[in-house]
DNA sequence: ATGTGGGCAAACAGCCGACAA
DNA sequence: TTGTCGGCTGTTTGCCCACAT
């Protein structure tokens, strides 16, 4: 959390500032009123763990399916009037949308889309003009109304393996909307997420934290193995360059390249030792305060090659087992690695029903499964 | 909290089941988005007090100032279509609007109200009609839509002590509308109240906290001297009758009857010995689950005439002094009585700058504050 | 006394191509 | 290629009263 430094707020002098845990359980929501995105997650802290562990967070990292096509336009002030429709991409409209029977005059069908809480939304798609274009006129104003989107908010049109279309929102970063919390101070949230956290610790017990990563985009449960190989794969200096990935304005991403310039701790009171944004940095390409200037070790891709200063302890074997093969065989790991959690160890999705893996990074895992949500 | 016994969630031995604060500071807000009316408050826990403690926050308890004049009125069908305008009643336009000029034909004047958010609303106010009745037409619909208001609502109009109209608004019990967090679980919510708590009083240390008399209408500050009069004054016994005050549809109040039919602990693990809703009771007239059926010794008033088993021990003087005067004297005797309050011994609202005292029962206070905030 | 509905005029929603960036 | 606008038409809004409860 951000937070200040109070003098109000507890120690809690037992709680290490990083805990190892499994993910017991991962479900995912959207706010009713704002499709604001957001998972829940229950942690259990665990003091012992086998080197199937680290491997089975390695291969969930590597389990990127192919992403679906997808394209995501910002709203024009047209747009959203209520004067007309929605002007849709040439491409856009020919990669997403089916293909339309141009011999009719003009050429149009009904296109109908799901949103993220399987409400089916219905558009009529034409191709009319002088110069022709794509638009959707009638049931367009609806959804602009129903979601109350207004220019500068983003709408994306996903299609996914079977063809259907998925259909979600961004909206512009306006003020913070700062409805925080009408039942509960920061000060006692701040409080209560340290005192669940430090009580599960102390006992190996699980918690449920939420993570909103349009409201607070930062990470704070960061996939095993990618923290391992941060750790112990990259050597760092004062003056090592490095590049790091940013998430752009499309859904897309962007890599900048920056320089570390200092290796301190951010809370030399509270935390000390922590990794967590104890590199300070700066960019090679930045407006002031564009870009964060402390990150983690774990959010950089060093630019020389890394190279061991000591064996890694968790890779036994030269070359870390690669499966490529079905999720039976990585549940029979699971299994084996972790036998106490049972039967819950396949994390299904209650909307889709999904099985997913443990160790994704969150983001990506959340995007994917977002995209899958009707099938 | 009403909150199941939950092995995951630890317990706070040293946390009393109830602290005797100082209150700081407390501040009224309304939700930008519902208007839904909430308090913050920073409390003090404290070991020592005087007796001026008491009598001040008895003090307060009889600062009950003379309630504006107002009306309520549910809306009807018609008053929230888009069909037309409100119909407002005869005997509410007459007692809270300025009178119209009769001569005009038809009789007409523009109306303004200031909401909570210091929001002014327009209306055309007109009587007319046949039969003639008073009607509120133009600048009505944007209101309605504005608060996002429906048949079952009501709309509460307020004429204060400049004449100025106060405008707001009391949603119908719908479903809760369930957007309790996006960022915490009620589990961290849970432990975050309890640990911020237990920390407070185990250093003497402010906390703050929400009270929010809609979401959860149950007052768990109680102001000091009530306390003390409920449980120096009344002798308790099974089978005891009593009255207890509850509020009405329209805003006001009525008392209910009913019998004491049980004293116990609500939570006799957590909190043993707690006097928090320790008495069972059973109503006079009542549908099933209409009434709670445990309450707290502050709540009710016995109806047999109380009397004393021991000398109540903060009432030195027979009679308790009385302060009919400016606040500067209260102020002067709050500071011989705290004196580490220091400055902020007056509670001032941002909004308003009024003065308050603590010892109000709260959802009072707020009624009186609410209503000044236009001045 | 006041909730609802028909009549009516004005305002708005929403589909179209023209035009320009 | 696509954002905005004027033209046009069908729908909705919103003020009036009548009528019923």
């Amino acid at each position: 959390m951000q937070k200040d430094v109070d003098a109000h707020v507890p120690n809690y002098p037992n709680l290490p500032s990083k805990l190892i845990c499994l993910l017991h359980n991962i479900t995912l929501h959207a706010d009713l009123e704002t499709d604001e995105v957001y998972a829940q997650m229950t942690l259990q802290p665990v003091t012992s763990y086998g080197k199937e562990a680290l491997q089975l967070s390695e291969l969930a990292l590597k389990q990127a399916r192919p992403q679906n096509e997808f394209f995501c336009k910002t709203l024009t002030a047209s747009d959203t009037s209520t004067h007309g429709g929605f002007s849709v991409p040439r491409r856009a409209a020919e990669k997403i949308f089916p293909p339309l029977d141009f011999s009719m005059q003009p050429p149009a069908q009904e296109i109908q889309a799901r949103d993220l809480h399987d409400n089916v939304w219905t558009f009529r798609h034409i191709y009319r003009g002088q110069p022709k274009r794509h638009l959707l006129t009638t049931g367009w104003s609806l959804f602009v109304s129903g979601k109350r989107l207004f220019a500068g908010d983003s709408v994306i049109f996903v299609r996914d393996e079977r063809q259907q279309l998925l259909l979600g929102i961004r909206r512009a970063n306006r003020q913070p909307t700062n409805i925080s919390s009408s039942v509960l101070s920061s000060d006692s949230m701040h409080i209560g997420i340290l005192a669940a956290a430090a009580h599960a610790a102390a006992n190996n017990s699980p918690f449920t934290i939420f993570y909103n990563p349009r409201a607070s985009p930062t990470e704070f449960v960061i996939p095993f193995a990618k923290y391992q190989k941060a750790v112990y794969g990259n050597q760092l200096s004062l003056g090592m360059r490095f590049r790091m990935m940013f998430e752009t304005e499309e859904l897309g991403t962007r890599r900048y390249m920056g320089t570390i310039t200092g290796i301190n701790d951010l809370d030399p009171v509270r935390w000390k030792n922590s990794q967590w944004r104890n590199l300070q940095v700066g960019w090679d390409e930045s407006a002031a305060g564009e870009r964060r200037n402390r990150v983690s070790i774990w959010e950089i891709e060093p630019v020389a090659a890394p190279f061991f200063i000591c064996p890694p302890p968790f890779f036994g074997a030269k070359r870390p087992r690669q499966l490529d093969d079905e999720s039976s065989e990585m549940e029979n790991l699971l299994k084996r690695a972790m036998p106490w959690l049972g039967e819950e160890i396949c994390i299904k999705d209650p909307q889709t029903q999904n099985t997913i893996m443990p160790g994704l990074s969150l983001v990506q895992w959340m995007n994917m499964n977002m995209q899958q949500s009707s099938s």
